[in-house]
DNA sequence: GCGGACTGCTTACCT
DNA sequence: ACAGGTAAGCAGTCCGCG
């Protein structure tokens, strides 16, 4: 018996005699995998007397017919009561759905479909890259003595391939790899065919060696993690098909094997044996769903030059074949390829601290983590939270329950309508994680909701929509996210403390980050239709209570003698009028006093100058626009939500156009100012004098090209496009112009790259001037004096 | 035959 | 594939208009 410390790194299981062995991956000084033995099982709520019965079950798995293999009666929590039930017990984990759901039929299944990596590490109470103390013999563990936090670093490398494209796209078939860049260890350099001078260049003879030397490289450096940007649907299956055009084995595993793709949800994710492949660009994509990181684009070049700050090296993709066969352009390529994999490396970088933070946090493992849903990390920390409650896991539901969920959608957030104009001295308020503290402050949970009619109501909290909630016992979701809310407030201190740039920062930091995302994160899994936790009551009381409180608020708000400008979920916007800043400190003071547990509400700001403007509709009725308004901030910043200005759908020239005229108006107070800036851009714009970039509309097609029931400019111009060769797929961003040729905007609609000139009146009547004319009709500028009734030129001839 | 009102599809935003 | 609420563009259709 030897005892030995390592890190937990990542968890699966092999077969082996007939016995199930989960396979621990840990990292001491180096990588080891040890083994351990463990039976899959599931619950079953079947009478006592049903033994026969369970074992009785004989269903066609995988390979032959399988019975449990024994059974046991269990005391648990079953969904809020306690009672016993049978504990049923398999060969094989792939035994598991085939018997639990021949079974299900007759009695309620619990603790289905958990990966037994999982399901290993849940009992065992394990979580990735903490450090463990056990004793082993041989290859196996024997037994865990301790577990804490451990900082491992684990040895990472970025790649990123280049391939020959005369025909816009590269296709796999015929189309060669001709550079793939690496960087490991601080060493970074380029494989290629080509003698190119430069020192980080390394030639091999034909494509077919750059492949060799390549997975020759991953191995001998022990590459224990490798990023890539979009290398899932990209690099790695393009390295294949060329491995394999090659008569080569893509054998990128530690056991010589290639990837598996396997689907996840909506998209792919690529698994490596032995490694942890860990593809970047879902994982930025994820970051700014969740609000973590927002980028503008999606590129590795946007998302590397919005995430450091700095510049990337670029070349013209559809340049790249040109390059290759340009003996005076080929080491400038070579150049641009070997930046794809710093700035790849720079990423991860920046986004593997949060990974590794939220793995622990969540249990789960690297590569699990990266390709994570919002949902599946919810989930996974609330499944071991209920195994050290002794709840059983409540089963996913089936495909006919979740759409069932799904057709009734739960009414959500009060938004107020705001009176158009520009106002003067204004304060924000908002309720600090509004939805998390009212589910922890009302016990909100599945199994605290509807108690018997016995209970008085004193013992409950009431939702505004009459769901009772038990004060006592507190429910598994309310104690889970208090924790995660208390953690941060412990982890925000030591962040505080903390000196920049050091590891202790980056972790706390990284942790803080983790904590917001996950509780942030509890009340959309409730009421999420595939949800082990769903409960429709629970969601609509969260949403319910949540329009009370805002709502109230506002009223509170008046009564104290403000004018309510605008609130939107959880936020109130205040005009100060002959009221003081004390006055709105005294009131959000005394709003406190009134809030039950831990909601509250903070001060977001004080803020000189603000406009919210009128929304877009036929007719003359005219209302202000939700969603959309730009405030002044005392430190001369402008906050500036929903208009154009944030939207990628818009050209740059337009966005820019109203940036200025909000300037101007906001901080010079200046509508001469915002006219003459109008004027001038438009004089550029009918000179043709703007540049493509400036009128590029960027606009994701989140359909197949061939799926969409109308045409639009971008499916248009994208259509043009793939017919000269360039590959445009469900989720690929488009860039188009508006161009001179053609009768409608869609007809007249092209690519960016492929675009030879611009229409310069649809820039200006449907790209600067609506969005700046909405702005400075808040000034005084009537519909009629912007219109030019009559006019047939349209907007244009007004400037 | 033309413009305005309106609808449906679509995207991207806010919290 | 965590939720709902919202604005707004463009294409297409309907309707009035002697």
């Amino acid at each position: 018996m030897v005892r030995k410390k390592a890190t937990l790194i990542d968890v699966d299981y092999r077969i082996k005699g007939g016995k199930t062995l989960v396979r621990l991956l840990l990292k001491g000084r180096h990588l080891v995998r040890l083994y351990d033995e463990y039976e899959p099982y599931f619950y079953l709520d079947a009478p006592k007397g049903a033994e026969k019965e369970i074992m009785g079950a004989k269903v066609p798995s995988r390979d032959r017919q399988v019975s449990p293999t024994r059974c046991e009666r269990a005391a648990m929590s079953v969904l809020g009561k306690e009672k016993e039930i049978w504990k049923v017990y398999c060969e094989r984990p792939y035994d598991i759905p085939h018997v639990s759901g021949e079974l299900a039929k007759k009695y309620p299944v619990y603790e289905n479909g958990i990966p037994f990596g999982r399901r290993y590490l849940i009992d065992k109470g394990l979580a990735p890259f903490t450090e463990l103390t056990y004793e082993r013999e041989g290859r196996f563990i024997k037994k865990i003595i301790s577990k804490r936090d451990s900082k491992v670093s684990l040895r990472t490398m970025s790649f990123d391939i280049e391939t020959y494209n005369p025909k816009g796209s590269p296709r796999p078939d015929k189309d060669e790899v001709i550079m793939i860049s690496y960087e490991i260890d601080g060493e970074r350099k380029v494989i290629t065919s080509k003698k190119i001078d430069r020192d980080f260049v390394i030639v091999c003879k034909d494509e077919r060696e750059m492949i060799k030397k390549f997975l020759e490289t991953v191995k001998e450096k022990d590459t224990e993690v490798l990023l890539g940007y979009n290398s899932t649907v990209f690099d790695l299956p393009y390295l294949k098909a060329r491995a394999d055009a090659n008569g080569l084995d893509f054998s990128i595993g530690r056991d010589g094997s290639s990837f598996r793709v396997r689907r996840q949800g909506i998209r792919d994710v690529a698994e490596i044996t032995g490694r942890i492949h860990v593809d970047l660009y879902p994982l930025v994509r994820f970051m700014g769903f969740i609000g973590a990181f927002k980028v503008s684009k999606y590129t590795l070049e946007n998302a590397y030059e919005e995430l450091t700050g700095k510049k990337k090296l670029m070349v013209g993709k559809l340049d790249i074949w040109k390059m290759w066969d340009d003996e005076n352009l080929s080491a400038a390529l070579a150049d641009y390829s070997r930046f794809d994999a710093l700035a790849t490396m720079e990423i991860g970088k920046i986004l593997l601290p949060l990974m590794v933070e939220m793995g622990r946090l969540t249990r789960l493992p690297l590569f699990d983590v990266s390709s994570a849903t919002a949902g599946q990390l919810v989930e996974s920390l609330l499944m071991h939270k209920s195994f050290e409650h002794r709840a059983v896991i409540p089963s996913k539901p089936n495909d006919a329950l979740a759409h069932e969920r799904e057709l009734g959608p739960i009414k959500g957030a009060f938004v107020k309508l705001p009176q158009p104009g520009i106002y003067e001295n204004m304060v924000v308020f908002d309720f600090r994680g509004l939805y998390p503290s009212i589910i922890t402050s009302h016990n909100i949970d599945p199994f605290t909701l509807n108690p018997p009619k016995s209970v008085p109501d004193s013992d409950c909290f009431i939702s505004p929509n009459g769901h009772r909630f038990l004060k006592k016992p507190r429910g598994l979701i309310p104690t889970v996210l208090e924790e995660l809310i208390k953690m941060r407030g412990e982890m925000k201190k030591r962040l505080k403390k903390a000196d920049k740039d050091t590891p202790e920062h980056e972790q706390a930091f990284a942790r803080v980050q983790s904590l917001k995302i996950l509780a942030n994160s509890y009340y959309g899994y409730l009421a999420y239709p595939r949800s082990r936790w769903y409960s429709r009551d629970c969601g609509e009381s969260v949403t319910a209570w949540g329009r009370h409180f805002i709502q109230e608020t506002i009223e509170k708000a008046t009564q104290s003698g403000f004018e309510v400008l605008y609130g939107d979920t959880d936020s109130i916007f205040l005009l100060l009028g002959s009221k003081t800043k004390e006055d709105a400190l005294s009131f959000m003071k005394k709003v406190n006093s009134e809030l039950p547990g831990d909601m509250e509400l903070e001060l977001e700001g004080f803020y000189p100058r603000g406009v919210f403007v009128t929304k877009k509709v036929s007719g003359d009725k005219e209302t202000g626009a939700k969603k959309k308004y730009a405030l002044l901030g005392e430190d001369g910043r402008i906050k500036i939500r929903g208009f154009e200005l944030v939207r990628r759908d818009w050209s740059a020239i337009a966005k820019t156009t109203q940036r200025r005229v909000l300037e101007a108006i906001l901080k010079h107070g200046s509508k001469e100012m915002a006219v003459k800036v109008v004027k001038d851009v438009i004089e550029r714009l009918k000179q043709g004098k703007v540049p493509l970039e400036d009128l590029t509309i960027y606009t994701q097609m989140r359909k197949d090209p061939r799926k969409y029931d109308i045409k639009s400019p971008e499916l248009s111009a994208a259509e043009k496009a793939i017919k000269m060769g360039v590959q445009i797929e469900r989720g690929t961003v488009i860039g188009y112009v508006i161009t001179k040729k053609g009768s409608t905007i869609s007809e007249k609609a092209c690519l960016a790259e492929y675009a030879q000139d611009y229409d310069p009146n649809y820039y200006i009547d449907n790209q600067v001037l609506p969005s700046v004319l909405k702005i400075l009709k808040e000034l005084g500028y009537s519909e009629d004096d912007l219109k030019f009734k009559g006019e047939q030129k349209g907007l244009s001839s007004f400037f």
